[in-house]
RNA sequence: GUGGGUGUAGCUCAGUUGGCAGAGCACCAGGUUGUGGCCCUGGGUGUCGUGGGUUCAAGCCCCAUCACUCACCCCA
């Protein structure tokens, strides 16, 4: 039966069948539709990119740069990655093509997959996908309202419940230096009682030590600065209003002082949604301000604003409460003896040509078993032709569900059947 | 990258101290020469993940490997 041996898909990848399909293009379009009346507009950038743009974007010392990502050497010399990520693409092509120029309020979003190459786990793959906006221009705090807004709006229409919004402020490159030093010089005091990732992280990255999951860490740093604490005014005006206004718009979220995320970009607002059924991979999307990465690219000194929407973990917490199910057959054709084939053939053809869903069975089959199938398909309506029919030119139109059949003349049976909104 | 668990039919899973490869569902055919669901009868559709090893004999024991999975890490 085997000829040769398998071959199998990329570890970390994953096939979508037909049967999830209906799903994801569900949350696609609600999506779009979301989106749309949000003002934000859809952008289709490449799958590959420069790597020095992810490097620079992303950050050197992330995750992410240093042992995340597929990168290859192009014939020409090129180092090329496939992007773990869609922000920094979307920033350069706003640079690349003055996107600014005409209005420098621009708002994007993108729908496609990124590739890191972690270990797989539930609610992770190598290849995933993601939902990603983007909004440029904007200083002010209504932005970041407005994005969470949209996003708790964009669950709430989808149906997902379980789901809990955390939210903290990062600070400005006015008042993270201050809580920086803070920080560090705890960290000094309680460093024997790190763990050793803890006393990497200490050096390059303090922030990342609030995030440690070993509880000895957490003790330690249990009454750590936080760096809400810290804000300057204007973050702290900033933050407060879109405490303010996201309460006054009834999105419920939690205050979350040791929400750090792994990106070097973010600024100010940052936020994450979680929910606890996808087992430790908890964020179903997150995001937050990056005011600097536009000029660190290249482009003009811009504030921005952005998240993303993990679609594989979505689809995996939605897959457990909604079913689509697929289309069914108007028509299906119940042919006996190639004759009555070939004209079934013909009428199906003309009516999917119409528009109209119809199946016919191709091989030799015995009635009783196109029955079966038609009726699995879930087939409203089965037009039986056979030999008899053909010469009579009369055939029975059964109904399904009500097991009623009627004639119905055969020559102009398409029109016939358009007519009386039979298919 | 690290650790644990699991790989047997399309799916869910049994398989004893090593002794002829199983069940339910699904599928196919027939019962009904041209009428679906229910019922009855028949059919196994399989490289037991893969490659080695031990043994008279391996789904079972040993080694390796791949994949899946859960967790760490990190993130969407």
């Amino acid at each position: 039966m085997r000829i040769g041996s398998m071959i199998q898909l990329i570890r970390g990848f994953k096939d979508i069948l037909p049967g999830e399909v209906a799903l994801w293009q569900h949350i696609e379009r609600t999506a779009a539709a979301l989106f749309a009346a949000f003002g934000f507009d859809e952008i289709r950038v490449p799958i590959m990119e420069k790597t020095e743009l992810f490097a620079r974007g992303i950050g050197e010392d992330t995750d992410i740069v240093e042992k995340e990502m597929y990168t290859l050497d192009d014939r020409g010399g090129d180092k090329l990655t496939l992007r773990p990520e869609a922000t920094a693409s979307i920033v350069r092509a706003y640079i690349q093509h003055k996107l600014y120029a005409e209005d420098p309020l621009r708002k994007f979003y993108t729908i496609g997959p990124m590739f890191r190459r972690e270990r797989p786990q539930k609610g992770r793959y190598r290849q995933f996908y993601q939902i990603d906006v983007e909004a440029f221009g904007m200083a002010g705090p209504y932005i970041d309202v407005q994005m969470i807004y949209m996003l708790h709006l964009f669950f709430q229409r989808l149906g997902v419940s379980r789901t809990q919004a955390h939210l903290n402020s990062l600070g400005c490159p006015v008042c993270r230096p201050r809580f920086r030093e803070a920080l560090t010089a705890l960290l000094n005091k309680v460093e024997d009682r790190l763990c050793a990732d803890c006393r990497r992280r200490q050096a390059r990255n303090p922030m990342r030590v609030l995030d440690c999951k070993v509880p000895t860490c957490r003790e330690a740093v249990a009454d750590a600065p936080a760096i809400v604490d810290y804000l300057c005014d204007d973050c702290q005006r900033h933050f407060q209003s879109v405490t303010e206004n996201l309460t006054q718009l009834g999105v419920p979220f939690e205050l979350d002082r040791r929400l750090v995320r792994g990106l070097d970009y973010y600024t100010r607002t940052t936020f994450e949604i979680q929910t606890d059924v996808l087992g430790a991979q908890s964020a179903v999307a997150g995001g937050g301000r990056y005011d600097g990465l536009v000029e660190t690219l290249g482009g003009p000194a811009t504030p921005a604003i952005g998240f993303a929407v993990g679609f594989d973990r979505l689809v995996e917490v939605l897959g457990q409460s909604l079913k689509i199910e697929n289309p069914k057959p108007a028509l299906f054709i119940a042919a006996l003896g190639e004759a009555a084939r070939r004209k079934a053939f013909y009428w199906c053809a003309e009516l999917a040509a119409a528009g109209i869903y119809v199946e016919m069975e191709h091989a030799d089959k015995s009635l009783k078993a196109q029955m079966k199938r038609a009726d699995r398909l879930g087939a409203a309506r089965v037009l039986i032709v056979g030999e008899a029919e053909l010469a009579s030119g009369k055939a029975n139109l059964r109904d399904m569900a009500t097991k009623v059949q009627a004639e119905v003349v055969l020559a102009g049976l398409v029109d016939t059947l358009k007519q009386q909104s039979i298919v």
